[in-house]
RNA sequence: GCGACGGUCGUCCAGUUUGGUCUAGGACAUCAGAUUGCCAAUCUGGUAACCCGGGUUCAAAUCCCGGCCGUCGCACCA
């Protein structure tokens, strides 16, 4: 069975992850480390993001601050929304939402942005006490989920940015210029995002260090049907979730049928569908779910959720947002830049909406591990049967006996390869065990070098998932190893 | 953040009820040597742990208190 637990405990075993700080007693929940064949996969994964994201759609990468100034947040929006009112019980500590509360407690409409007074004023008013025990309520306060931090020594308030697109927004004007940009324009960054979430749990699953990779999708929201690239994904098929059932459909059929709100957004959300496939999810367990008004966030005006199933049941892994210009516009007027642009298609000024696919890479990888990890009870054996491009080692390269001379040739193939490729040699252990230990990190060919090598030249390619093996030669290995990585 | 339960080699578990025999044991994994040589073989030897801090006691893995972490439930999830 492929649950949460069993993935987890290979990850332990094997060096995938594991929690941060964890030789001291005082280490932080929501905190985790890639170990080396983690980092491998997380690299794997972001690499082939870049060439099935990236490069096929013409994308421009920056890599941005992760501390940004007060101001990005007041835009943005983060300074208000990204606090919650919170009432905590002065008996046994119990916090809850307060607006959410006092709105289920007296029926009454509560705004989000109700000032701290005037919760307290409502508390008293109604009497309202701790749902747990009774007890009565703190002054109500405020929790925000970014990270504070102080800079210099006059103690400059500034924060870790909560999302990575931030630094794309403040920077879209500069990009613009310089590369010559041209609407639709579409601008990637991956890195690492910072929450200060109040209940992390399940190691990558939730995070207050985790990694995004961001596509802002830069657009003429005039033209967002205008978009001849189209054509190239029209029969991309995608699964929508849509008020409680799912349709299997093309991406051409989602925009006639108004599922989709347009071209452009179909496009973007088309080449997502077709990039996970490549990263060896089960697609027929993954769906876009578009969100209710009430799930979105405070940004979007349409929003679907890239959803996979997994032991815990669905989880989230990619937000796509439909942001207008709300981000833009905020920057505008808060740092008192014009950030409209000419669209020389009908030489007219816009400020662009921006479309935005917002990727968790943690939670992409846990996903493809647990998608991946299979018990062949036949043979005994755990395979994680992860896609060539993402596998931590594609090729194990192993002697068959150490003498002979086998162990010398099995070296110098190891050599001749080893910069080029993500190679692997052992000669510890019989050869079976060899093959147990590589199937288990995802490693999908071994090549054997046994006493006919001596003769011929040839090496035994075995392959992960059919166990089966064939003989090539030497010199065809890397052509072998080159076609493999390079399918389409 | 609240509540319940839990935390012992890399992993899984025994030991905690009833403090002493635990100088903490086993299995798997791992390392070295021997032997074998195409699917986790065998033998020998080794490395390796009581979450942290305080308390009770002649004596603490074991009892008590606090912290941290984990699982689950509630709440939260921009």
């Amino acid at each position: 069975m492929k649950t949460y637990e069993t993935v987890m405990k290979l990850a332990l075993e094997r060096g995938f992850y594991f929690p941060s700080c964890e030789i001291y007693s005082d280490a932080l929940a929501g905190f985790w480390e890639y170990g080396p064949t983690g980092t491998k996969i997380k690299n794997n994964f972001i690499e082939l993001w870049r060439r099935e994201l990236l490069r096929r759609d013409d994308m421009i990468e920056i890599d941005g601050s992760q501390i940004m100034s007060r101001s990005v947040f007041v835009a943005s929006g983060h300074l208000d929304n990204f606090t919650d009112p919170i009432l905590k019980c002065k008996n046994c500590g119990s916090t809850f939402r307060a607006d959410r509360y006092i709105t289920e407690k007296t029926g009454k409409d509560v705004p989000e942005l109700l000032s701290g007074n005037e919760i307290d004023k409502l508390v008293n008013q109604y009497n309202l006490k701790c749902a747990s025990c009774k007890g009565t309520f703190h002054e109500s306060s405020r929790f925000n989920m970014m990270f504070k931090v102080e800079i210099g020594p006059s103690k400059e308030e500034a924060y870790l940015r909560p999302e990575t697109c931030q630094t794309i927004f403040v920077d879209f004007s500069r990009i613009f210029k310089t590369m010559r940009g041209r609407l639709p324009l579409a601008v990637a960054q991956v890195g690492k995002s910072f929450r200060n979430e109040i209940a992390p749990r399940q190691s990558l699953l939730r995070l207050r260090e985790f990694y995004q990779a961001e596509i802002e999708v830069f657009c003429n929201p005039n033209r967002l049907n205008d978009l001849p690239k189209f054509e190239q994904v029209k029969d991309t098929r995608l699964t929508l979730f849509i008020d409680n059932s799912a349709r299997d459909i093309s991406a051409q059929e989602a925009v006639e049928q108004g599922l989709l709100p347009n071209k452009l957004v179909a496009y973007y959300m088309s080449l997502l569908a077709m990039f996970y496939s490549r990263t060896g999810l089960s697609m027929e367990r993954t769906r876009f779910r578009k969100l209710s008004d009430d799930e979105k966030a405070f940004y979007a005006s349409t929003a679907f959720d890239f959803e996979v199933e997994t032991s815990n049941g669905w989880l989230e892994l990619v937000a796509c947002n439909y942001r207008s210009d709300y981000d833009l516009s905020k920057h505008a007027a808060i740092s008192k830049q014009n950030l409209n642009v000419i669209d020389p298609s009908n030489n007219t000024k816009v400020l662009p909406h921006i479309f935005e696919l917002s990727m968790g890479i943690d939670r992409s990888i846990y996903s493809i591990l647990e998608h991946s990890y299979y018990e062949d009870l036949e043979s005994d054996r755990v395979v994680l049967k992860l896609v060539p491009q993402i596998a931590p080692i594609l090729v194990g390269i192993f002697p068959l006996v150490t003498k002979d001379g086998l162990r010398e040739k099995a070296q110098e193939i190891h050599a001749m390869l080893k910069l080029d490729y993500p190679v692997f040699y052992d000669e510890s252990g019989s050869i079976g065990r060899r093959y147990r230990r590589l199937e288990e990190v995802g490693a999908p060919f071994a090549l054997t070098i046994d006493n006919q090598t001596m003769n011929d030249d040839t090496v035994t390619i075995r392959y992960r998932d059919s166990m089966k093996q064939e003989r090539i030669k030497v010199s065809d290995i890397a052509k072998v190893l080159d076609t493999i990585i390079k399918s389409k």
